[in-house]
RNA sequence: GGGCGGAUAGCUCAGGGGUAGAGCGUCGCCCUUACAAGGCGAGGGUCACAGGUUCGAAGCCUGUUCCGCCCACCA
């Protein structure tokens, strides 16, 4: 590669340029197709649940999206044979309306003024014009859909199935029609079922009551209503048979004070709760239907006062033609007139509405098409129970079961235009006959001249059958096959019951077998305040304009680490304006390898043989650490832990550490050394490429290409989708855990010279004291990294302390101490101040775990190993502590008495050690073994300890020695309380202070 | 009325009996030749409340209070 090429990336991700280009590649290739004639690879499946139409995506979409082709493209790129088959939803109801309504607003014209002929073929238009929308947005995600099998829920296939599964569920008895009262929406003039009512909670009402007289005049009795106008149509008075109060009354009757009727006054446990308002229910069996099941019961007249439109029947009487509210008024004013009034009371009630147009719905008596939904519900509960299809998370089988076990029959006829037409006819004289295709003549009396019957099927009728449907059913085909059962249906949760169930009864009934493996049911995406999206709040957020600005791999990133299992997504962009840097941070990386790779070739990318590094071989055994993690997280569906997995290892643990520690092999004259640094380097990040592939597509997609050409990996298949997914595999442990105390020495360094001031450019000479002796060869042959990153001049010692010393602050880890000379920089009371803080931690760590010791019972009881720790790390916080003790004595008596300090220093014996200088990284010596087990450094050089080093601005030192005091402050009056109000017996928990370096190190050496 | 979630750092959220975590924001220092969409460091928590179980509780149990959501035919 020449200069030109290795430095081709550009200096910042640009998302528009990359993105533009992958998604036609993929597809050209065919990279997106299920193949169903391969039987070799095992298949995997997933149905994309259909967006409706005429809609757009929103962010749901792009969630269920994103969620589904991290799925597929992780199978995919895993060995499976994946398909992954998108369509749309003709959404009967949803669709008619946006269609009405824009008729309306254009034509000023409704669709009775076109005909339904003219009407359904707008609508088809408006499909053509907006359905390809849908797809556009897919592509711009990224999704791996495989087009080639898009379907739509009105194709003519779809429509054969939907006409196939009408008629021999009519066959079989289990669709029927029948007079029967279902929820009626006035405006949309539609029948619903149960699942399209939605309820207002506490809509506030009044319950008002008012008498009914006794036939016979000898009296009344006092019923109470919420809908006073449905009392036209009352055709009984019940009571608790059992009530007391009203035992004479049965059999008698009343006499209708609006109307020319009596009613008989009935007994009727099951309707009737004698402790509520009076005891007495008015009963309308053809408004309500606890009262229409009371009027079976009793063979109750039913008699329709509200009409379809909402307003009052001729059966109405004085209120005939008003509106169903206008009436309730007037029956009010009437009876009051009469003197029956009884007095009202304000009452809540759930309020049944339109789910689409918020109307009030009124139950209606009509003559419907209906599901007898038990029989297929029984094996629908059978296969979850027997574990054929499980739900995550697992709370929703619950939901799932409770809602099964409670069925009611499924009201599927819809009095609307768009949707597959019901498939039954009628002759004159009304007969119904079930057919795949137009009969030529009644299936009863061979009667010509038949018409369909003019209703369609409720939307989500087609939409149950989607899993096979789309797969070519009825016919018997490869793909059916081959991808059913499909093994994921992902999907939301708030359509469990429309659809997840159906497709359930469904796809067991007509291909004997679940329609899917698993139920993963994502939560809802909601704005930032945690409101829902919706057209009418206007916060519906559109997929591509996030994408446009942050880039579609930061949304699907973004989703995916935001999708924990339980709790709905608040998107702020905020979030995805934090993954857009980790996508460019992935760039940079990137762009520093190619900058570092010159004369590097890929060839076989075999690791052994060469001369890894103790670095080299810890991130080696990072990434595969990660790897594994990724791969378990993403078969328990747990994708923000994948991603937060993929975001630590590459940003904090690949860029932080390995690529700052790999700069002085890959700059350095080492053949050996370099070498192997650029192969874990390209490791590492074809690694990252394709773990990440599934989140990020785009973005890998283009540095896989960049980094196949720069190395010549010819090996590596020309697409990161194409390539494998890396595999769960054994970390070398022992990799991680020598490394630990170079990250350890590091970070302590670092946090020194943080806290106290050290001026950036300086370079002051640390002693860094390692007691054990494998720890020990690995920090020294390190010295010359840990000089570099922490910009120090590096000294090694071998034993348990570094040699005392004035003018040094101290820093004490998990297996070892070091020392960082700081003369002309070293703020003594700051030092004081510092380890004073420091010592404040430990003791409060310190005497939780050694009340928990002394605690007998707590070693009798607690597991060995959970004892052992705890002693061990007793031991560990005890030495520190004595180490730093010694420290702050040693500075107390320093600040006490400076004069002496030469003196001291003069005494100290000259020694030879390990000295590295982030200055000269390349020389590397081995150091002579030190003296062990203490050993006092060399004397201080004459010159300044610290390179350059201004002294330190006293206003920020002085602010920071005041902060410990305060701390320590807090920390008692946050004590206080806590200690009294616990018992007396239990140990005191102390607020325990943070080792952040201690527990990060920790995690390292994991 | 029944059911299911949630309440953990300023914000958004992970975690789920054994040392309280992340991202963003905040503060300090740094343009160190991959990246200022960056680096290094720091600060920040009675894990909603009250009981209980346990050697040990943010986690398990019981109850309470708030906030969501779903289901339901008390007129």
């Amino acid at each position: 590669m020449n200069d030109e090429n290795r430095t081709a990336l550009a200096k910042g991700y640009a998302h528009r340029e990359v993105e533009a280009r992958w998604y036609a590649f993929w597809r050209a290739r065919g990279y997106f197709h299920g193949d169903e004639r391969d039987q070799t690879r095992p298949p995997f499946s997933i149905v994309l649940p259909p967006p409706n139409v005429t809609g757009s995506l929103h962010l749901g979409h792009a969630l269920t999206a994103t969620l589904q082709d991290v799925l597929i493209r992780w199978k995919r790129m895993s060995g499976f044979n994946t398909l992954w088959l998108p369509g749309t939803d003709h959404a009967g109801i949803a669709t008619q309306m946006i269609v009405e309504k824009e008729l309306q607003r254009t034509e000023h014209k409704s669709r009775h003024d076109l005909g339904r002929e003219e009407f359904l073929r707008r609508v088809w238009q408006w499909k053509e014009r907006y359905g390809s929308r849908i797809g556009e947005q897919h592509q711009a995600l990224g999704a791996s859909l495989d087009w080639e099998r898009e379907r739509f829920t009105m194709d003519e296939g779809l429509s054969r199935a939907v006409r196939e599964v009408f008629v021999r569920l009519h066959e079989e008895g289990l669709i029927y029609r029948e007079m029967k009262l279902i929820n009626w929406c006035p405006r949309c003039q539609t029948a619903l079922s149960d699942l399209e009512v939605s309820y207002e909670e506490a809509h506030k009402g009044e319950l008002w009551s008012f008498a009914y007289p006794l036939a016979d005049g000898s009296g009344e009795i006092v019923v109470a209503t919420t809908r006073p106008e449905t009392m036209l149509g009352d055709t009984a008075v019940a009571v608790h048979p059992e009530d007391e109060r009203y035992r004479a009354l049965l059999g008698r009757s009343v006499r209708h004070p609006l109307v020319d009727r009596t009613l008989p006054i009935i007994g009727d446990a099951i309707l009737v709760d004698p402790a509520f308002g009076t005891g007495a229910v008015k009963v309308t069996p053809a408004h309500d239907f606890n009262d229409f099941e009371v009027g079976k019961r009793h063979g109750l007249g039913m008699i329709t006062v509200v009409g379809p439109d909402g307003s009052m029947t001729a059966e109405a009487g004085p209120v005939a033609g008003l509106d169903r509210f206008a009436a309730r008024k007037e029956v009010k004013r009437l009876l009051s007139e009469r003197g029956l009034d009884r007095g009202s009371q304000p009452h809540t009630l759930p309020l049944g509405r339109c789910q689409r147009c918020e109307t009030v719905l009124e139950p209606l008596l009509s003559n419907q098409w209906f599901v007898r939904i038990e029989p297929l519900a029984r094996p629908a509960i059978q296969a979850v129970e027997e574990g054929k299809t499980r739900f995550i998370p697992e709370q929703w089988t619950n939901t799932y079961m409770s809602w099964m076990r409670n069925i009611h029959d499924w009201c599927i006829s819809r009095q609307l235009w768009w949707g597959h037409q019901i498939p039954a006819w009628y002759c004159a004289d009304g007969h119904v006959t079930v057919a795949r295709q137009a009969p030529e003549q009644c299936g009863t009396c061979g009667k010509g001249g038949l018409r369909q019957d003019e209703d369609v099927l409720d939307t989500w009728f087609s939409s149950g059958l989607w899993p096979f449907s789309t797969m070519g059913w009825p016919d018997e085909t490869a793909t059916l096959r081959t991808f059913y059962p499909t093994a994921v249906m992902e999907t939301g949760h708030d359509i469990i019951f429309f659809w997840v169930a159906r497709m359930m009864m469904m796809g067991i009934h007509f291909m004997g077998e679940v329609p899917f493996r698993t139920v993963y049911l994502h939560p809802m995406v909601r704005d930032e305040k945690g409101q829902k999206m919706s057209k009418t709040k206007g916060n519906v957020i559109d997929p591509l304009v996030i994408s446009e600005q942050y880039g579609a791999d930061a949304l699907r990133f973004t989703l995916a680490a935001l999708t924990a299992q339980g709790r709905d997504i608040k998107l702020a962009k905020e979030r995805i304006e934090g993954y857009r840097a980790f996508a460019n941070k992935l760039w940079n990386a990137s762009r520093f390898a190619l900058m570092n790779l010159a004369g590097y070739e890929e060839g076989g990318g075999e690791l052994a043989g060469l001369d890894l590094s103790p670095a080299d071989r810890w991130i080696l055994a990072r990434l595969q650490r990660a790897t594994n993690e990724v791969v378990q997280a993403l078969e328990a569906f747990r994708f923000n832990d994948a991603a937060s997995t993929l975001y630590q290892f590459v940003w904090h643990e690949l860029c932080d550490w390995y690529i700052e520690l790999a700069k002085e092999a890959l700059s350095g004259d080492h053949a050996g050394r370099r070498r192997a640094a650029q192969a874990v380097l390209v490791r590492c990040l074809s690694t990252s490429y394709r773990l990440l592939h599934p989140f990020m597509p785009f973005i890998t997609e283009e540095l896989w290409h960049v980094l196949r050409d720069e190395v010549k990996a010819w090996a590596w298949p020309d697409s990161a989708l194409a390539a494998s997914y890396p595999q769960k595999g054994t970390v070398d442990e022992d990799a991680e855990r020598t490394f630990g105390p170079v990250i350890g020495v590091v970070d302590a360094i670092r946090n020194v010279r943080g806290e106290m001031n050290v001026p950036p450019k300086a370079e002051p000479r640390v002693v860094i004291a390692v007691p054990e002796r494998q720890a020990l060869s690995t920090v020294r042959g390190e010295a010359a990294r840990i000089a570099l990153l922490a910009r120090a001049r590096v000294e090694v010692v071998e034993g348990p302390t570094a040699p005392a010393a004035p003018q040094t602050a101290v820093a004490v880890g998990p297996g070892f101490e070091l020392r960082l000379y700081l003369a002309g920089v070293l703020d003594l009371a700051a030092e004081i101040a510092r380890v004073e803080k420091e010592l404040t931690r430990l003791d409060q760590d310190l005497s939780g775990i050694e009340g928990k010791l002394a605690n007998p019972s707590f070693v009798q009881k607690a597991p060995a190993e959970v004892v052992e720790k705890d002693r061990a790390r007793a031991g560990e916080l005890r030495e520190k502590r004595g180490k730093l003790e010694a420290h702050r004595a040693m500075l107390s008596g320093t600040e006490a008495n400076t004069a002496r300090r030469d003196t001291m220093e003069n005494q100290i014996p000259p020694m030879p050690v390990a000295e590295m200088s982030a200055a000269e990284p390349a020389k590397v010596e081995p150091a002579p073994a030190p003296v062990a087990p203490v050993v006092e450094p060399a004397p201080a050089p004459a010159q300044p300890e610290v390179n350059a080093a201004p002294p330190a601005p006293k206003k920020k030192a002085a602010k920071k020695a005041k902060k410990p005091a305060r701390k320590a402050k807090k920390a008692t009056r946050k004590a206080a309380p806590r200690k009294a109000a616990k018992k007396a017996k239990k140990p005191v928990r102390k607020p325990v202070r943070k080792a952040k370096k201690a527990r990060k190190a920790a995690r390292r050496r994991r």
